[in-house]
RNA sequence: GGGCAACUAGCUCAGCUGGUCAGAGCGUCUCCCUUACAAGGAGAAGGUCGCUGGUUCGAGCCCAGCGUUGCCCACCA
């Protein structure tokens, strides 16, 4: 760090002559130096005030999207730049996803361009070495991605779940829940995709509604009888009738209870079944009546599991019919439907079909239909490691923002099932595990032992290793302590575990959080991080968005025509947590303004200490003035300490929608629009220059302090400015670096005045429009009725309003503000102002009687606060004293 | 079949866990190129906070029910 510093802070390509803020001439200067200070990386050492926070590791492959841009660079980026800025020891670690499937697809794709796939004899290790140089080709171009968004991550702590360390880290991980007994193999019903020819979990399963034939079908009974109901059953999927191995229906099904332990004939293949009962068969659908496949179905399975029936097995994972079909073997699944229907026809069985709309599994990843198949497979047993986590979360220990999501999290976790885990894919980490080809032993090598050579049972060398990799979810578990070098006990890890925050998108709570807080529990005897912050989804279709025909617009594109710190401050402006939101050209626009105006803050200021250097002398710019002050600066600084305090409070809240509304009301609307026309004033009497000067550096410098989190580029450029040739109290050479402020003392009375004055002035300002008036032309203002707070402020609401102000009555048209009588000397416009006036005192008497009524309720004065009460009875007043005005006005007119 | 969320100005959304709470941006209307900014300035119009009850001295904010929309979970073949 101490070397870092030296390293002179860039040059702008941007003076403060240009009238409009270029973001892309500033934004990659002051990264790359911010990079290569060291900036981003904690401290050495600390005071144990720290602040840990994960990167959600983006996918290598593909691009960033608005989803991400608005978690890292919105809501992330500003935890961590405001965490450094409160001085505690930030580490906002880097880190990207080698993301198993979905990598390995896109670049099969991609080699496929170039002719070169699988089929055509590439071996495993052939493919994975093209995985990795595709790897090396990915992974900058998403790193640079987050740089231009301007996330302060840490680099010199790079993260890559493929990376040897991680690998190590998950086959210790793999051997320690395997020795526990927490990961079995077992073969159970598992989803199977045609297309990408591996297993999936419960959650890569989506659901998709659609339309398909509902066959009822005829089942005869293996023994001739009398009097017997024909056995129908309805079932789309009449290819697996070949695997049936029962008929089950509900117990208290009386239409089938007598039937019940009787047999029927399953069709073409005329094996005898036996009708049983169980739970789960829905009595209300179909006959009430179903065919038992545990091969091929969830539910069946499981039903057959519970009653010990046989696993028949009639689709390969290539989607044929195996042999086990008979006639049937060898055609694809749809064909041996359409042949399975044909035979039933034929043979008088089937007696009806009808469309039936239902949710029919697929691949998430690919949209190709489920077909669940009975597969040897890795399985996580969750239900002993979920009780942790749970209690972690009902404990308060981890807290979930948005609150409604920990009751999602719940409800996930009770019902937990266990988590298949392997895939039989190759991009991927590999499963610790060998199979004896002599005994079939299951062989797991200790957690820090070599690849074993040999059969722990019979002592075969004859070992296969297993051929399958584990699901990408798998590793990312363990990302809250991989990344810090678990399993090493490092410095890091000892550090930085467990973190603070952990901020992600609510849709991959179950995907990720969840299982992060069971991982972390189960290895580190700890939770991961103590608050979880959950973002809604970014949409764009909404208006008209110039550049998003397709869906997916990248970050890289908006940060090219608006600038960075736009983006970020666009996306996070008026969201709130966990709710989905929408990136409107509008949002752009109104952001890309406000940095211009924020700019034009700055190039006044910096102007007015370049006309006026002896202003400051020698005294840093945060230092608060406070000698030879007027109001209005006295205002201003009162109103920034106000701003500091709830700029703060609102980031201690998360609230960041708020704290980029209220930063970007009190900017525009109390600095710029109000106080810098004050300071105008102040620049022109010798007495107040030196002041006004201080004051408007002193509050440019908070002002850039509080938005640095946000819009970290469009400040640093500015405070590099302000600051050079000049200095800060504590030698602050980086907004990055920077102390963010404590709240100074604030003058209430003061504010109430001029926020008084203030509303006087809009007054004015409507009557002189009113009465038709050029803006240029100077007028006279005379405030009459309750000017006891207004009369200290006459020189701001003249210098607002262009105006000559006194105290007394006037003659020309008339406002009642609050309890002031405000009136400018113009000609009047009789019927039009009668109007207007009798239209505000409607209002007023309508705010009166409120009032009354309020003070007047039964059990308001003893019940209510005291401060509430007191407040109510000022306002009455007020009101009153209000109502008399207009009526009296009107009485005149 | 369960669960969750949303419903606030024409549009997009805030409203921080009951007491200026009726707000912002955009849009609309009027005026203004005032030496930081026309990517600007000034002013104005615009909402019985989905509906119905309830709790409370007091409710967009709490409770109950209903309606509309969206999402999640789930073994309905």
């Amino acid at each position: 760090m101490a070397i870092a510093e030296k390293i002179p802070a860039p040059q702008s390509a941007l003076s403060h002559n240009e009238k409009n803020f270029r973001p892309s001439v500033v934004e990659k200067d002051l990264y790359d130096w911010w990079e290569r200070s060291g900036f981003f990386r904690p401290p050495e050492t600390d005071d144990g005030r720290r602040f840990v926070m994960m990167l959600p590791l983006p996918n290598v492959t593909g691009d960033l999207h608005l989803g991400h841009a608005l978690g890292f660079g919105g809501y992330e980026d500003v935890m961590a730049r405001w965490h450094r800025m409160l001085g505690d020891a930030t580490l906002y670690m880097s880190g990207t996803d080698h993301a198993g499937i979905i990598a390995q697809i896109v670049v099969e794709k991609e080699l496929a361009k170039e002719g070169i796939t699988k089929d055509r004899g590439l071996t495993r290790e052939q493919f994975l070495a093209e995985m990795w140089k595709w790897m090396d080709f990915y992974r900058p171009r998403i790193e640079q991605q987050l740089r231009m968004l301007g996330c302060s991550l840490d680099w010199s702590r790079p993260n890559f779940t493929m990376e040897p360390s991680k690998q190590r880290a998950v086959r210790t991980h793999f051997i320690r829940l395997y020795k526990k007994g927490l990961l079995y193999r077992e073969g159970r019903i598992v989803h199977w995709c045609l297309t990408c020819q591996t297993t999936y979990s419960d959650l890569e399963a989506k659901h998709v509604e659609r339309t398909d034939a509902l066959y009822y079908v005829r089942y005869p009974w293996a023994e001739e009888g009398s009097n017997r109901p024909d056995v129908v059953i309805a079932t789309t999927r009449p290819e697996t009738i070949l695997a049936d191995v029962a008929i089950a229906v509900h117990p208290d099904d009386a239409r089938w209870k007598p039937l019940i332990g009787q047999e029927v004939l399953v069709p073409v293949v005329e094996r005898r079944v036996r009708i049983i009962t169980d739970e789960a068969v829905d009595p209300a659908f179909g006959t009430g009546a179903l065919k038992i496949t545990p091969g091929h179905d969830q539910t069946d399975f499981e039903i057959g599991q519970r009653h010990g029936l046989p696993v028949l097995t009639v689709i390969g994972k290539d989607g044929r019919m195996l042999p086990a079909a008979g006639a049937l073997a060898g055609l694809d699944r749809d064909r041996a439907r359409t042949d399975m229907i044909d035979r039933l026809r034929k043979s008088g069985l089937l007696v009806k079909e009808e469309p039936l709309a239902h949710a029919l599994g697929v691949h998430d990843r690919c949209g190709t239909v489920d077909e669940p198949l009975v597969l040897p497979q890795w399985w996580v047993r969750m239900k002993p490691l979920a009780g942790p986590a749970i209690e972690a979360v009902r404990s308060g220990r981890v807290r979930i923002i948005p609150e409604f999501q920990e009751r999602i999290y719940f409800e996930w976790m009770q019902n937990v099932r266990d988590w298949a885990v392997s895939r039989q894919i190759w991009w991927g980490h590999e499963i610790p595990v060998w199979f004896c080809r002599d005994c079939d032993e299951v062989v797991v090598p200790d957690e820090d032992g070599p690849d074993p050579k040999r059969c722990t049972k019979c002592a075969s060398d004859d070992l296969r290793k297993d051929p399958d990799v584990l699901d990408t979810w798998f590793s990312s578990a363990l990302w809250p302590f991989t990344t810090l070098g678990w399993p090493d006990r490092t410095p890091d890890l000892a550090r930085f575990y467990p973190g603070s925050t952990l901020e992600t998108g609510y849709d991959i709570i179950f995907f990720w959080v969840a299982r992060m807080i069971v991982m972390g529990i189960f290895e580190m005897g700890d939770i991961p991080f103590d608050t979880v912050y959950l973002h809604g989804l970014v949409k764009t279709q909404g208006e008209k968005m110039s550049k998003s025909t397709g869906n997916v617009v990248s970050p890289v594109e908006y940060i090219q025509e608006w600038g960075a710190d736009a983006l970020r401050f666009a996306l996070v402006l008026d969201t709130a947590a966990g709710m989905d939101t929408e990136l409107s050209e509008a949002k752009l626009i109104n952001a890309r303004n406000f940095g211009n105006k924020l700019w034009n803050i700055g190039r006044f200021v910096l102007r007015q200490l370049e006309t006026y250097p002896d202003a400051m002398a020698d005294r840093a710019i945060d230092e608060r003035p406070a000698r030879e002050l007027a109001d209005a600066e006295r205002w201003i600084l009162s109103r920034t300490e106000w701003a500091t305090a709830e700029a703060s409070r609102l980031l201690e809240g998360h609230l960041f929608g708020e704290y980029v509304h209220f930063l970007q009301q009190f900017v525009w609307g109390e600095v710029a629009d109000a106080y810098l026309e004050l300071s105008k004033a102040g620049l022109r009497d010798d007495r107040r220059r030196a002041g006004t000067v201080r004051t408007l550096a002193y509050v440019l410098d908070r002002v850039l302090r509080l938005l640095h989190p946000i819009t970290p580029f469009i400040t640093e450029t500015l405070a590099l400015q302000l600051w050079r040739g000049r200095r800060t109290a504590r030698g602050e050479t980086s907004l990055v670096l920077a102390r963010w402020p404590a709240a100074g003392p604030r003058d209430t009375k003061l504010e109430e005045r001029l926020g008084l004055a203030l509303d006087v002035v809009r007054a004015a300002r409507a009557l002189r429009q009113d009465a038709g008036i050029d803006p240029g032309e100077r007028i006279r203002v005379a405030l009459s009725g309750a000017t006891g707070d207004v009369a200290a402020s006459l020189d701001a609401i003249a210098t607002l309003t262009n105006a000559d102000v006194t105290i007394g009555k006037g003659t020309g048209p008339a406002k009642i503000v609050r309890a002031v009588e405000v009136r400018i000397e113009a000609k009047r416009d009789v019927a039009a102002e009668r109007a207007r006036l009798e239209r505000e005192l409607a209002d007023a008497r309508e705010a009166l009687r409120r009032s009354e009524e309020l003070l007047a309720r039964p059990g308001f004065a003893e019940k209510a606060p005291k401060a509430v009460v007191e407040k109510e009875r000022a306002r009455l007043e007020e009101r009153r004293a209000q109502v008399r005005l207009l009526e009296e006005e009107l009485g005149r007119l």
